[in-house]
DNA sequence: GATGGATCAACTGT
DNA sequence: CACAGTTGATCCAT
């Protein structure tokens, strides 16, 4: 099949294709030319960025910057260091173009976004707020910022008619009350997308675009929650939060292209349309088809660029090779009235570029089953063209649709087609090679974990004994008898619950146990408490809920990975094992042999952005170091990675007035299935630094060559 | 022709 | 399920 790809195209006779008008093509409302991969296909690594060697510690070269996803925001050291390359440094002179949206840094001395209603709901995002926001990026973070006084050359009568009614004053923008929401926008240092980054991305920006958008919708949603009865149910931090990136110009990719995204890779997978739109993989934040208009000989034509099928319309898409797509339109909003479809905007685009034959993106969109069957998810599941297309009657209310059979780029990698397997696996209606226990923990979790090895001929890691909790010798502390909570259905936001209390006042989890923010210390319910074992502030106790499989990598011994895409956020696993004392640290790394210890002692990355410093406790609470050598959990095979892409949280728990600690791994980002887990294993102290280094692997960009 | 405001369509999301 | 709520395209007046 992958070697026939091209034979299959047959559908239309090819003749020869002038790649030379191809060339000449440009989006709408845009100066800047934009030109496809040249030849078009075979570009599974669009843009390679060049390979820079960095120290960690810098100076970096300009265009080169080091991207610490929990940066403390006065870490002025780095930042000076940094500012020669751009930011502040160099501003990018004001072009008025269209196509790119000034950011109002002033207040209205900018022009007015185009096509942009003025209604009251986009009042209370945007303009009242842009002054007081410029003015926290402009000056550096400060939180007792009270615009009031300041040159608010504008006032009120800009906002004419129905604006400033209830909503803006009655719900001022969340960003404004809570310090953890201004510490994410000042940590982000927005001043560093200029306008070249906002229109051409790379994947350091598209990632920390997509990181802090998260962060900021898991924060809101806390702030929702707690707020109660949700008024009219429709509040949308998932919007709220890319209208506020988008307005400060938090975006990339905006130039729209034909092909693939800098920033973003076949197989990547998000949560929301509003993330398609932020990293320009797809524009528009409902429509399912997006185009641009390119000129062939004299005139101008629309063609496709980018579509998603997430099951609104009759697609037929179950093969992962080719899609059945339906055009849009045909169907009234209001009433599901349905008409016929007309030839026109995407139905034109993807008409047109059956003849154009140019790389389609495809994005498909499946129902996330773990979030109950509630929301989808978004697989980019790389470039498509665009076969041919028909008009057909549709099976319900006999009205004419169009159809367009797209076909997969060969020599991709895997995405789609990967999700298909996996559910084969899970059903166990197709058989995974390379499976050497089908569950390693014996039961002991209640998901089994898989051991494969499809690299070479190892039969397994050395032997060890799966326990899914972490052992304490003796607790941690005795603590005051305290009383438990009395939610005798489970913990919910805003009530009374002492143990929402305990952890400054918001639930720490969402209902399908995705940490809301990350916080020096977690407090989850214990033995006293009355809420049942599937309570939401006991997420980290039920062991893991997505399905994990311990497998062979190809340079770095066993690994772990998750069938199941991980939410950022979203809980991966305890660490289990045994605590031991610190000292006993060196017994265990003499014989060289100190593979699987967890030490919370080393220092790490700063969390310093992220962390919410409402919490009262803002310091480590206590040294924690665990071996899991002779026993432990699916935590141990987790490798080290400079650039990880999950974190560890301290949660704290009391167990018959002790206390205990332990360590919970969340996903930093959104994981792919079977994509690797990995964290940051620390650093060790100068003092303690006799410890062996190991050379670190982890091919990142900013890998900082060995760890411990 | 350019500009900007108003209106519209759209495979959202709770 | 009803409905608030986006963006970008398009229409229209200047």
């Amino acid at each position: 099949m992958e070697q026939g790809g091209f034979g299959s195209d047959s559908g239309t006779p090819p003749g020869p294709i002038d790649k030379s008008k191809v060339l000449d093509v440009k989006p709408l409302r845009c100066l800047v030319p934009v030109f496809p991969t040249p030849n078009g296909m075979t570009s599974t690594n669009p843009q390679p960025s060049p390979f820079v060697c960095v120290p960690p510690s810098g100076p970096f070269p300009p265009g080169v910057s080091p991207f610490y996803p929990f940066l403390s925001p006065n870490d002025s050291g780095r930042s000076a260091e940094n500012q020669e390359g751009f930011g502040f440094g160099t501003p990018i002179s004001p072009v008025p173009l269209n196509s790119f949206r000034t950011p109002t840094a002033n207040g209205d001395a900018g022009p007015r976004r185009p096509g942009r209603p003025r209604s009251a709901a986009n009042g209370l995002a945007t303009d009242d707020d842009d002054s007081q926001h410029s003015d926290h990026f402009g000056s550096g973070y400060s939180n007792d910022v009270e615009d009031t006084s300041t040159g608010k050359k504008r006032g009120r009568p800009r906002k004419s008619r129905l604006s400033q009614s209830d909503n803006a004053a009655a719900h001022p923008l969340e960003v404004d009350m809570d310090p953890l929401l201004n510490q994410l926008l000042a940590s982000f240092k927005l001043a560093e997308v200029d306008q070249v980054k906002k229109a051409d991305g790379d994947k350091e920006l598209a990632g920390r675009i997509l990181l802090v958008y998260d962060l900021f919708r898991r924060r809101m949603t806390q702030i929702e929650e707690r707020r109660g009865e949700t008024p009219g149910a429709a509040r949308r931090p998932d919007l709220k939060g890319a209208n506020l990136l988008m307005t400060r110009g938090a975006r990339t990719n905006q130039t729209k292209r034909i092909g693939n995204v800098p920033g973003v890779e076949v197989g990547d997978i998000f949560f929301f349309r509003m993330e398609l739109c932020l990293v320009g993989l797809h524009a528009p934040s409902m429509a399912g088809i997006d185009y641009m208009s390119v000129r062939l000989t004299g005139d101008e034509e629309p063609i496709a660029v980018s579509i998603v099928s997430s099951g609104g319309y009759d697609d037929e898409g179950d093969d992962g090779e080719v899609l059945i797509y339906t055009g849009q339109g045909g169907v009234q909003r209001r009433d599901g009235q349905m008409f016929d479809q007309k030839l026109e905007r995407g139905n034109l685009a993807l008409e047109k570029s059956v003849h154009r034959r140019n790389e389609v993106r495809v994005i498909r969109g499946v129902v996330d089953v773990q979030n109950g069957g509630r929301g989808k998810v978004y697989i980019y599941d790389g470039l498509y063209r665009v076969q041919e297309s028909w008009a057909e009657k549709s099976k319900l209310g006999n009205c004419s649709i169009f159809r367009y059979k797209l076909l997969r780029v060969p020599g991709q990698p895997e995405a789609f087609t990967l999700w298909k397997s996996l559910q084969q696996w899970r059903d166990g209606t197709a058989t995974r090679v390379g499976v050497i226990l089908p569950d390693l923990t014996s039961g002991a979790e209640s998901q089994p974990v898989c051991l494969v090895n499809d690299v070479d001929d190892e039969k397994g890691p050395a032997y060890f004994t799966y326990i899914p909790s972490l052992k304490y010798s003796k607790p941690f502390m005795k603590s005051n008898p305290s009383m438990g909570c009395q939610c005798l259905g489970g913990c919910q936001p805003g009530g009374s619950c002492s143990c929402v209390q305990k952890n400054g006042g918001y639930l720490p989890f969402n209902s399908i146990g995705v940490l809301m923010s990350y916080k020096t210390l977690v407090h989850e319910c214990g033995s006293a408490c009355s809420c049942p074992p599937n309570c939401r502030n006991r997420t980290t106790q039920a062991g893991p809920k997505v399905r994990v499989e311990v497998f062979k990598t190809k340079n770095r011994g066993w690994g772990l990975r998750s069938w199941d895409p991980i939410r950022g956020g979203g809980f991966v696993c305890e660490y289990a094992g045994e605590v031991i004392d610190e000292s006993r640290v060196g017994e265990f790394g003499n014989d060289g042999d100190d593979d699987y210890i967890f030490d919370a002692t080393r220092m790490y990355e700063p969390l310093e952005a992220t962390r919410d410093y409402n919490d009262e406790s803002k310091k480590a609470p206590y040294p924690l170091v665990i071996s899991a050598k002779k026993g432990g959990n699916v935590a141990r095979f987790m490798n080290h990675s400079c650039s990880p892409n999950v974190y560890w949280q301290l949660v704290v728990r009391e167990i018959n007035n002790e206390t205990y600690y332990h360590v919970a791994f969340f996903a930093i980002r959104h994981i792919p299935p079977m994509q690797e887990l990995t964290f940051d294993y620390g650093m060790v102290p100068p003092d303690k630094a006799d410890r062996r280094r190991k050379k670190c692997l982890c091919g990142s960009l900013n890998c900082r060559g060995y760890f411990y």
